[in-house]
DNA sequence: GCGTAAGGCTACCCGCCAGTAGGTAGGTGG
DNA sequence: CCACCTACCTACTGGCGGGTAGCCTTACGC
């Protein structure tokens, strides 16, 4: 008999480097996004890597680097998507819809990426929640500059019911929420997701830079 | 001497158990609230309500126990509070405006409460999750009523641009950015709040109901 | 003033898990 | 075939933190 028939169940060997990172963190963000970073066991992790602990160690450091290293790969990741999706010379809503579109793709091809940097990398605390929190600031000012731009082409500055940031918050937070319920519902184009929202915000904003207003009938 | 001039630092003694069972509660909302389910320890919990940790344990169960009490405790207080607000022989527009009010003022004043139901709740996965999952998915239906009940008294059915169920994620979503910028903005008022997102959302919904469609340029 | 029950605490146990020490196996140059 | 390096592993430690055993102390009935 050879010496090959009593291998043990084949696992790859002797990778190089960069492809053994590339598997632990595709691990690190399965297992994250599944438990959140305090549940989530680094033995877990090496396991789904099919790697043991100390290769971890040795190549991404300690589990809040490892975390950190997650984040920051698939917020990268996010914003790439999105970057690629948008078109700048288009008119604000145009350049709205593309991102929503690419933002949509983006959510329903990596869940787990985005159900790591929206759910759990927020309650780690400190440094990362300061870095995602931050991330987000950002999407929000850009969404806004779009806002104030489509607003200001029209002569409205800020009043009792326009503020460009709080408005923006708002759209931000809606396009996140119905991101998380289009994850039950996969049948969904992200066409028609961000259309949907389009039509919520954008024709409302539209009234508002008209003029007409919403004010409570009593 | 007498004997009393040597006590400790003077913490309360022999309460009944209701006052104990609330600080505990209190206590382990405001530590689940900074830290989230995982990171936060009964040793600290026990600190901050000024109770030993037996105590805790004899009254309200595991840390599991505990944090369950406080999500319904939270829960039930937020419900209420909206309820209180809500006056339903209104049209569906000033139900919602009014609503959104109470909301505001209840994220406002029980900020700790809100972070706990808000974001630590779905990282503690299980029971607890689903729990809150439910009670959302309940205010989503709770508002797609008003939506759908506004848009077929104007003879709108389902269709492409309109899906009752995913306008009113979106809407519960911008409501809860909303909040969540608020926290950092005090000085803003709950009606101020309410209004943005009444002129957001409900001209949008308006222009969609009278058959006005917001359509990709090209 | 003495039993006894209920409020409350100190001091401990023990499992889980991040992190590591120290070793083996395969490749490469001489 | 020997020296050495690098990829990789098994097997351990140390501490943190959930949970508890057992004791003390105040109030009250008799």
């Amino acid at each position: 008999m050879s010496e090959d028939d009593q291998r043990p169940p084949e696992r790859a060997r002797r990778l190089p480097r960069a492809v053994r990172e590339r598997q632990i963190l595709d691990a690190a963000v399965q297992v994250f996004s599944r438990h959140g970073y305090h549940a989530a066991s680094m033995d877990e992790i090496s396991d789904v890597a099919g790697v043991s602990k100390p290769m971890i160690y040795t190549y991404l450091g300690s589990k809040e680097d490892l975390f950190g290293a997650c984040i920051r790969r698939e917020a990268t990741r996010l914003l790439e998507a999105i970057q690629a999706g948008v078109k700048p010379d288009l008119p604000p809503d145009m350049q709205l819809w593309h991102g929503l579109r690419s933002f949509y793709r983006f959510v329903a091809e990596y869940r787990e990426s985005w159900t790591v940097l929206h759910r759990q990398a927020l309650t780690v605390g400190g440094a990362f929640a300061a870095e995602i929190t931050d991330m987000r600031a950002r999407a929000i000012q850009l969404v806004a500059a779009l806002v104030v731009s489509a607003g200001t082409r029209k002569g409205v500055g800020e009043q009792a019911e326009f503020s460009g940031e709080g408005l923006s918050a708002a759209l931000v937070g809606a396009a996140e929420s119905l991101a998380d319920w289009a994850l039950d519902h996969p049948d969904i184009s992200d066409g028609v997701l961000a259309s949907w929202l389009m039509n919520l915000v954008w024709l409302g904003f539209n009234d508002l830079i008209e003029g007409e207003v919403w004010k409570p009938s009593e």
